[in-house]
DNA sequence: GCCAAAGTACGATCGCTGTCAAACTTCGAC
DNA sequence: GTCGAAGTTTGACAGCGATCGTACTTTGGC
């Protein structure tokens, strides 16, 4: 067991920061994670989402979305799952989730 | 009459684009001059504005807006002045600015 | 006509961030 | 134990965008 066995940390819902979340969210690799998480409706490891970007880059982009609230990651083996904090983000930030996935997930 | 008697372009509402938007509004002058807008519930002069950046910096700002949508520009005298066109963003964007006002106008 | 007020246009700068490749770590399968 | 799959870490790089000062334009008031 090492650094990959422990959960990273995950904000709070009460200290999510909306400058924080629009930063994360603006990024059309990231909204487009987001939107697939969304519009799958289950949990995801990093390699299931279709994404124009190397690994190493999309290491970078999940840990933008973790730090902001957006999403929760833990580990099933070797792969990193990635978990929608839907609901906690419709406490913090009502309606704005909705609006953004109420958009057609246009490709990127 | 010179360049400044005409009316700048204005996107039509129909072909207002997400990630433009969503651009616009991650930068916080601007989301700024979009909240004191929705709040005060009028037109208002560039000069108008409570925001920490230099004259030519607001001007960069206003035409970032106006051209992603967001609001409407229009002489009057000396002043320029700018409209949230809130209810067009209303109906090709649902909720998402309802999203952004609805937060605390913090400080910046 | 002259001047001040309100913005605009133009360069220049500077920091941030998205990107990748390469080397590394961890875990599961065999 | 070896190997491959899945991610991470690190370092480097490139491009964008927010910022400012300065010079300029337009307009209204006197």
């Amino acid at each position: 067991m090492g650094a990959m066995g422990r959960t990273p940390p995950h904000p709070e819902v009460s200290q999510c920061d909306l400058q924080q979340v629009l930063e994360a969210l603006v990024d059309p690799v990231r909204r487009s994670i987001v939107t697939q998480l969304d519009a799958s409706g289950t949990d995801l490891p990093c390699g299931g989402f279709d994404i124009p970007v190397s690994k190493s880059t999309a290491t970078h982009h999940f840990n933008v979305l973790r730090e902001a609230g957006l999403i929760r990651q833990y580990y099933v083996g070797t792969s990193r799952m990635n978990s929608l904090r839907r609901a906690e983000m419709d406490e913090v930030f009502p309606g704005l989730l909705d609006a953004l996935t109420r958009q057609p997930a246009k490709k990127i």
